[in-house]
DNA sequence: CGTGTTATTGAAGAACGTCAAGCGGGGTGG
DNA sequence: CCACCCCGCTTGACGTTCTTCAATAACACG
C-alpha cells in the first residue's frame, strides 16, 4: 500500500496549515484551506459533512441533480459516462484533494464511483457558490484546477483518438508514475481493475491484458495484478510515442 | 454562407451592448462586454489589438510561450495537438466569442490554426490576468466557459474512446446543427476540411468520406463538399447512439 | 474449501486503416 | 478564355489492429 499512500499525497504543501478549523475535515488540509483565508474557514466547517464509500459505491450518477460538490479525502474514485448499450468511458480517476461535481449545470454529467474504500467531504452546492462569491482566492483556485483538468482531458483526447493500444498503456503507466513522483524501478499500486483501465483507455480488457503481457515479455515493466514497476523507462517512453522531454501526462492536480 | 453567418452568432444576447467602448473591437460585443462592467471597458480597449488570419495561418503553436490570450471575432479556428510522426488530434473548433490560449501554464498546449479567413482580438496575458483580479464577474465568466469546455472535452472522450465511425459522424453533424439551432432540413456549412473532421473524430479522411456517403445512401443526410442538410434527424440521432432526449453535444459557448 | 469474480490466453472475425487510382473544382498562367 | 495543374475528395481492394467469443487460470470472499 506504499504506492497508494503516496498517490494520496497530491498537494503535500497544503497540509502545513495548522489552523484549528483545519483539523476536522481532511479536505481543508488538502486544498481548500490554502485557498480560502482564515476568515472563511469557520463557514467552510459549517458547510462540510463527511461521507464514506465502499468499493463500488456510487457517489452520484450521470443525470442526477447536482446539489453538492465534493472533495476526495481518502481513496480513489472513477468518473465515467455510459451509453445505453453498456459501453463506458472512464473520464478520470480522482484522488485525494480533487474536486468532484463542479459541472456548472443543473445535472451531473458523469457517474462517480469508488474504485477502493474512499471518503469525500461534501458541500451544499449553493452554499459553496456563495462562498466562491466572497472568496476570490478560492475562485481562482477552482479556475486553476478546472483549467488543468481541461488540459488533461485534451491530452487524453489525443490518446483516445490517435494512439495505438501499446502507446495508450505506456502513456497510462508513465502518467501514474509521474503523478506519484516515484524513482524508477519502484513498484506502485494500480487500485483500479483491468476493466476500469480498459474503459479509461478506450480498449477492451483483453487488449489491456495482452499489451501488458507483451511489455513484460519485452522487460519494459514488471507487474502483478495490482502492482506495476517500470523497468526500462526510456523504452517505455518510446513505446508511449513521446519525445524524451515530452509530457507523459499533466498531473490531475 | 448563410450557415457560417449563423455559426458566428454564438452569443447574440451580448451584442445588445451599446456602450461606446464596445464599438471598436467586436470581441467586446460578443462576450467580454457583458461580463465586465462599464468601468473596465476603457482598460479593455487599451489592452486589445486585432489580428487577421488567412486560411491555414497559425495563431500560435504547441510549445510556444503563452504570452497572450485571444477572442475569436470572425471565422473559425481549429485547435490541435500533434505527435512527432505527424498524427494529429483536433481538440476543437473555436468560433466567434470563444477564448483561446487560456491554458494557465507558461506554454501553449495546442496549435491554433484558422480553418477559414478569421480574425482575433489579442490581449497581453499578464494584463488580462490583472483585469481578472479586479473584475470578479469576468473571472466568473471565464470559469463558466472553462467548465463548459471541460464538459465538452469529456463528451468527446466518450466519442473517441467508445463510439463507432458512424456514431462519431452522426454525433458530429448533430452537434454542429444544434450549435446553429437550425430547423431540420436546412442546409448548413462545414467550413473545415474532411481531414480536419477526421482528425477531430479520430478517423481517417477515407473513413469520413465513406461514412458520409453511406449516410447519404440511407437518406439520413444530404451533402455537398462544404454543406450538409439533415434529412432524417430521428434516425441520425439513433445512428449517433443517443437516446431521444440525449445531449448530442454541449455547445461550446 | 468452494464459488463467484477478475485476469489471462487463444483463435476467429470485423471495423477501420493503408495503399492506390480516379474525379472534380478552383486558381494560375499562357 | 481556356488549358493545365494542384489539392481535396471519393471510391475500391487489401491488410492490420483490435474486438469478440470462448476456455482456462488465479485470486478474493464467505
Amino acid at each position: 500500500m506504499a504506492g497508494v499512500a503516496q498517490l494520496l499525497r497530491v498537494r503535500p504543501q497544503a497540509s502545513d496549515c495548522a489552523h484549528p478549523h483545519c483539523v476536522g475535515c481532511e479536505a481543508r488540509r488538502m486544498g481548500i484551506c490554502a485557498a480560502v483565508g482564515p476568515g472563511f474557514l469557520p463557514r467552510l466547517s459549517a458547510l462540510a459533512s463527511e461521507q464514506q464509500l465502499a468499493t463500488g459505491a456510487t457517489l452520484f450518477e450521470e443525470g442526477d441533480a447536482a446539489e453538492s460538490v465534493y472533495i476526495v479525502t481518502h481513496g480513489m474514485l472513477k468518473l465515467y459516462k455510459g451509453m445505453v448499450d453498456g459501453r463506458r468511458q472512464v473520464i478520470g480517476f480522482m484522488v485525494v484533494g480533487d474536486f468532484l461535481g463542479l459541472a456548472f449545470g443543473r445535472l451531473h454529467l458523469c457517474t462517480a464511483e469508488a474504485v477502493m474504500p474512499s471518503s469525500v467531504c461534501r458541500f451544499r452546492r449553493q452554499k459553496f457558490v456563495e462562498l466562491l462569491d466572497e472568496c476570490p482566492s478560492l475562485e481562482r483556485e477552482i479556475l486553476h484546477r478546472t483549467s488543468t483538468e481541461l488540459a488533461v482531458a485534451q491530452e487524453q483526447m489525443l490518446l483516445l483518438g490517435r494512439k495505438t493500444a501499446s502507446e495508450r498503456l505506456a502513456s497510462f503507466i508513465l502518467c501514474l508514475a509521474r503523478r506519484l513522483r516515484l524513482p524508477d524501478d519502484q513498484p506502485f499500486e494500480l487500485p483500479m481493475s483491468r476493466s476500469d483501465i480498459a474503459d479509461y483507455l478506450g480498449l477492451t480488457v483483453e487488449t489491456v491484458s495482452r499489451t501488458l503481457a507483451s511489455f513484460r515479455r519485452a522487460a519494459l515493466i514488471d507487474f502483478d495484478r495490482h502492482t506495476v514497476a517500470i523497468r526500462r523507462p526510456r523504452q517505455l517512453q518510446h513505446a508511449a510515442g513521446l519525445t524524451e522531454g515530452g509530457s507523459p501526462c499533466l498531473a490531475l492536480s
